[in-house]
DNA sequence: GTGGTCTAGACCACC
DNA sequence: GTGGTCTAGACCACG
């Protein structure tokens, strides 16, 4: 796996989550990770839509919301920055990320008539 | 990963995909896996809901489509059945599958700030 | 009979058919008949619902069902449309149409008492 | 069409009216059309279940509930008969019938491209 | 008991 | 505005 200094994001179209929310976490993941800081500016809300092939409404729904949480600013005419306030993710929430998706990726495989070892090797692949 | 002899879904509530939907392709792979065959008796439509804790139209809806595409047999006053026509799942799917489930992993982990060897090492200790 | 140039759905509530198979029945014909083309746009949901006086989740389930047999296409948030999937209605099934239709008459006449020169007559009087 | 001396039965099944309800109705039009007098012994449920291919259960719930309309009387372990009460189908409501059953005789014809014509003559031949 | 149909109404996703 | 999903609950047909 590479390193991704930029900050981007992508969509999965065949997880069935909503794309609005899929940019929500994302942004709201790039602050807890830091690739996302204070003042930082945001695409703008067509430019996102046109690189994500999606609807400019659904980028609008996906800011609108990430303002009220108070984690992007919109300032009329000059764009979005995002705000100051801070995400911290505990060890602890890690561990259950990793947990939920382990269980996930098991109960998957378990579905699809794959094995874990499949897995796993196609994981060494990847890096 | 221990055999799994008996035949059950799992809803994934939070993967955003309909209940409905997630029911049909656990199915779907139920007789592509031979797990479940010609013949066989589905639970009943309440004792489904009731098994999943969701309503009995979400489980009749997801029976219905399945009869429409010729998987199964509803006999009113009797029961739902497994019906004759079969899936075959090539092993050019399965590769397909093992690659699609593999770039949802590594997208989810990247956005979580989860190292591959964090997924690896957790899936070791499933087994 | 007069030139029926707009396609209608008429709902008989005393068949005892559902009213989804009455629908989906009748937009397989009006495709069959030509008077639905790819493309058209089928009232919507809730709209066809309303001249019905039947609730929309019933006209869903005929849309539905007609988009799992491949015949109409729906763009969430645009509408319903007819697709490219043609019907072909052989002379020999309109003549067993014409058959069963007739032997449906005649039982009905004679159920009630109603003899097969008033029916013609009737029908005379309808031109 | 040839006179028809002996009651008969006949279920349609394509109609979606339920066989209970068709064998209600059918009896009642006996009684009005005096083809089935008082005393006149219906056919066990079972007899009749057989003849007809059709659930005993049917058959019993349509002679219960005529039975509670009490046009028909249940003496345990001698038979079922028709009772005394009479039922007159007025010439108002003879031409109520025709009307609705031209209306619906069109209405089909209509559907699925028939022409009454075509009507009229298929009638013809069957006398 | 089984599945089937329908309603009323809520909430969501997308244009 | 469009369609989609789900619920709760009623009633029916059939065995």
């Amino acid at each position: 796996m590479k390193k991704d200094k930029k900050f981007q994001i992508v969509l999965d179209t065949f997880s069935g989550v909503p794309f609005y929310k899929q940019i929500i976490e994302q942004i709201k993941y790039g602050i807890a990770n830091k690739k996302l800081t204070s003042g930082f500016q945001l695409p703008t809300v067509r430019q996102l839509a046109v690189d994500l092939t999606i609807n400019s409404n659904t980028v609008s729904k996906a800011y609108k919301e990430l303002e009220i949480l108070g984690y992007i600013e919109t300032q009329q005419g000059t764009g979005t920055f995002i705000g100051n306030k801070k995400i911290v993710i505990s060890e602890i929430e890690r561990q259950e990320k990793i947990k939920s998706l382990v269980r996930e990726i098991v109960n998957k495989a378990n579905l699809y008539g794959i094995t874990i070892d499949e897995i796993k090797k196609a994981l060494e692949e990847v890096e």
